[in-house]
DNA sequence: CAAAGTTATCAAAGCGCTTTGGAAGCTCTC
DNA sequence: GAGAGCTTCCAAAGCGCTTTGATAACTTTG
């Protein structure tokens, strides 16, 4: 059943139906009502496709999302969308979402944008200069980028968190508690909040005037296996570090792996403060967290990030907006005062 | 630049432009070639949302994804769609997610279809009863299942592991190591897949008439603190079980935790076998893999579950189809033979 | 070389909806 | 009781593409 099949059965003209059915004032309520039951009676669902090419508007959002090159889609991603999909359905919007091959976003941005088959897109992991950002300027199509680049921020619309404070801050509560060789154990440095977190540590440690030490920085794919195999070798050498601070949570279930395998007990023997961002299915809550971490909800940044969207593409034109959060240091038993050797 | 546009600069008809570019006979070479590379040069993009009203087609996929009571979304939704999406870019579909409070599954499901934005539905996690699959019949739309209900599986499509065989033969396992007591902690078994999994435990225990404890089997949302909390509670009883089994390696990772916190080993003072999916950020691999697990990945299914959708889609009314995998019991070192107490 | 067959192109209708610009039919006013 | 002002509805054009049915131009063939 069509529109026009549906105002021939109610011997009005498709303008009538089309107007009642959108809540257009032109429509007596009587003839709205009639109309309404009509359509819930014989099940009518208009044409997605036909009221998106008249109004020129999609009703979607894209995301794309790289694989990397072991094919992995990074877990992050599914609490961030989680939040996002969540806000896009209370809107009446629908989330598209594209898996591509690291490294073709652009061209795939480009061609939603153009093809029209979404209003606006949201960029994920950023790197450090990322060229996605001006394509997105140049098609002009509403975008917000969930992280940010070393590019001008002030031009795009953006949420991110103080990863640079985070660090710091994580970093400096290790060095408090009197620990002096911390490892890193970081995602891929290209990302743009990997770069910051190392700042945030690098410069934690030279105001407390501590070598950084390029033997104990790990940078990888955020698994477990990275927090496993980092410590692994930490650990084979003569002076292990007394504390590890990771990216993320899951290669910390590696560091905890790994430190336990040799008979050694996690927050005495070594210490681990650990970027949380708070993935559903690996909660670190609880009273007393196992972890400590600085932490962030991932999936809060999906919802924002959608609603930042979704206004921007109401009210085109207005200012590049931001959001800078700050991650809540919390105490977990993951750490503790180095062992004196 | 639409088509028009782009065939008034051509001086051709828009006929014979589109002809051109979706590769018809009727237009010859040279002009075919013209027609590219103008349609190159001024970065035109047919707008999907028109040649999708014409042709009646949407190239689009729906997935509608529950989110659970806790507003949680399934980590083992993000390997299927990144196999799936795989598939779908390189056929030139697009992904279609949806974010649905559990339980409202249905109703977007039949709006998607009768708006006509997706082509195809894939459904995800299947119940015992699933009314889901019943109302896409009624809409006639392609679907295929990830997974089976005990409703008549001949008539529709879907790809399944045989959960009853493999944890039959992960229970056998076990118990030809000389366990006796075997916890099992599985998903929610109304979900089919958690109830397969239960009859195959079940079935191995009682042909060896070993009798079944419900108070050594749990159910719930399977991640980290499921395992965790589940065997605190065990390791708390007089004579806890020497072996569990468990439906993820998530909640493994809380069995691991809580093992360890009380000083036993695993592989030694308690044996695990887990379901394994091979999930991209958790792997269980290496020469000698961590746990012994019965092991079938998710993102294969993923890949399958959408060629089979698009094959389904490309020659309608071929006759149902079904794909039942067996997965492989792969040994790590998370098994040994009970201690004798 | 005319008839038949091919090839290369086009005009126009249609996909299902929205929206513009009227046009009826009312109710008020002066 | 005629003009103004509403309210309620409609015909028709348009969104950007595909596709049908035709036509013109060009090759073959007997």
């Amino acid at each position: 059943m069509n529109l026009k099949e549906l105002a021939e059965y109610l011997k009005l003209s498709p303008t009538t139906v089309s107007r009642a059915l959108n809540g257009y004032p032109e429509v007596s309520d009587a003839t709205r009502a009639r109309v309404m039951a009509a359509a819930e009676a014989n099940n009518y669902h208009p044409s997605h496709l036909a009221s998106g090419l008249a109004k020129g508007k999609a009703n979607a959002i894209g995301h794309v999302i790289p694989l990397s090159k072991h094919m992995v889609m990074n877990p992050h991603f599914s609490d961030f969308i989680s939040g996002a999909g969540d806000v896009y359905c209370k809107a009446g919007y629908d989330m598209l979402i594209r898996v591509v091959v690291e490294g073709e976003e652009e061209a795939v941005y480009k061609q939603l944008a153009k093809d029209g088959r979404v209003d606006g897109v949201v960029v994920h992991g950023p790197s450090n200069y990322d060229a996605r950002i001006e394509a997105l300027q140049d098609i002009g199509i509403p975008f917000v980028v969930h992280g940010r680049t070393n590019q001008d921020e002030s031009t795009y619309n953006w949420v991110d968190v103080n990863n640079l404070r985070a660090f710091k801050r994580a970093t400096n509560y290790l060095l408090d508690l009197g620990h002096k060789d911390i490892a890193l154990i970081n995602g891929f440095e290209f990302m743009n909040f990997a770069m910051r977190r190392r700042a945030g540590y690098e410069e934690a440690l030279k105001e407390a005037n501590i070598e950084i030490n390029p033997d104990i920085m790990f940078t990888g794919e955020m698994t477990e296996p990275l927090g496993y195999e980092s410590v692994k070798q930490l650990l084979a050498s003569k002076a292990p570090p007394t504390a590890v601070l990771l990216s993320s949570i899951l290669p910390s279930m590696g560091v905890v792996r790994a430190v336990q395998e040799v008979g050694m007990t996690v927050g005495k023997d070594i210490s681990i403060v650990t970027f949380d961002d708070q993935l559903s299915f690996l909660q670190n809550s609880g009273d007393i967290p196992m972890f400590t971490s600085v932490r962030s909800s991932i999936r809060d940044a999906g919802i924002r990030v959608a609603e930042i969207l979704l206004d921007q593409i109401n009210k085109p034109k207005s200012a590049p907006y931001h959001e800078l959060w700050e991650a809540e240091l919390v105490l977990g038993s993951s750490t503790g005062r180095p062992v004196t050797r």
